[in-house]
DNA sequence: AAGTTAATTCATTTTAAATTGAACACTAGT
DNA sequence: ACTAGTGTTCAATTTAAAATGAATTAACTT
């Protein structure tokens, strides 16, 4: 037995479901399961909850939770609301999927493109320090089409946006 | 040392810093690094290579490269050309950013949107089984909103595709 | 300021994924 | 039908990523 959902003790099976179906959806975003745990059972939770109620409903351990919540925050997914009473904190999800997108491409996505063309910009570099012979023009040709890749992702994300917002 | 390109022996700088641009790409993308090393060598070299040059200028195992060239082929991102004498294989990589994007798509995304669809159409089985109160409406209501989620998606692919292709 | 509760950090452990390489399979040539 | 050259498969290993949990920090209470 392998895919199974935490320890999921008081869990009821539409609930590990649920959860079940995050963990999927967060792995093919190469995000770690326990933020599909974490965001999935605020999902099919009406009520906000707190770090310790995620910890003892999924089973999984504090520093994964807190970690989680802590991922989860940076890309807009959860908000915080105001606990009842005392300092802890509640979380409840946020269920727009145009800010998730957003978010996920803000954190995600951009910093990647941005790395890239970054390293492009020092291959082109290279590039222009080399004697200029065919094997150079063939190198300049490549690094060119990477640099239109590189253009269109960078136009279509807004595009994504656009289209999810509504 | 840590994010090092194999052994690189026999590569030069421009090629090896083009084959780390690849993998970073790729893992982005949540593939292994091994594809994007057999895909960046592919990209930075003009003549058709075959498995066994692969191997020797990539210093990675037969394994890896025979099963990387496997899912670049299921991907469509490289193509095989005829091989001058002999029975061997020459691959060269499918440079078009639409080609590749409708590889990925068709064999990473789909599949996967498709699944959770099913799984969708489960838990929507399973909130018709429960007793009609306000918890199973708040289900119901948030299962709604997941098939929008997934909805839009599938709407979304083509238009990614149609945008990348010209 | 000592005590209490909540949350975070991070060195270690665990788990999952990728890589290896030897055995196997296919094809062509003799 | 044997041999040599290519390519694939898959059990075992290695590597990278995620989870753990004890120690620490922060925030509040009395």
């Amino acid at each position: 037995m392998s895919g199974e959902v935490g320890e999921k003790t008081g869990l009821s099976e539409f609930e590990a479901q649920v959860i079940g179906f995050f963990c999927d959806g967060v792995k093919m975003l190469g995000l770690p399961k326990s933020i599909g745990e974490i965001y999935g059972l605020l999902y099919v939770t009406q009520e906000a909850l707190s770090l310790d109620d995620l910890v003892s409903r999924l089973g999984i351990s504090k520093g994964s939770t807190s970690q989680g919540l802590k991922m989860l925050r940076k890309l807009g997914a959860v908000r915080e609301v105001e606990g009842e009473l005392g300092r802890r904190v509640y979380y409840e999800p946020d269920v727009e999927l145009k800010q998730l997108v957003g978010g996920f491409i803000k954190e995600q996505v951009r910093p990647h493109l941005a790395s890239g063309e970054e390293k492009l910009a020092n291959l082109k570099a290279m590039v222009h320090k080399m004697p200029g012979d065919a094997k150079s023009d063939f190198y300049a040709g490549r690094l060119e089409r990477l640099g239109r890749w590189s253009k269109r992702s960078r136009i279509l994300l807004p595009i994504i946006q656009k289209f999810l917002g509504r």
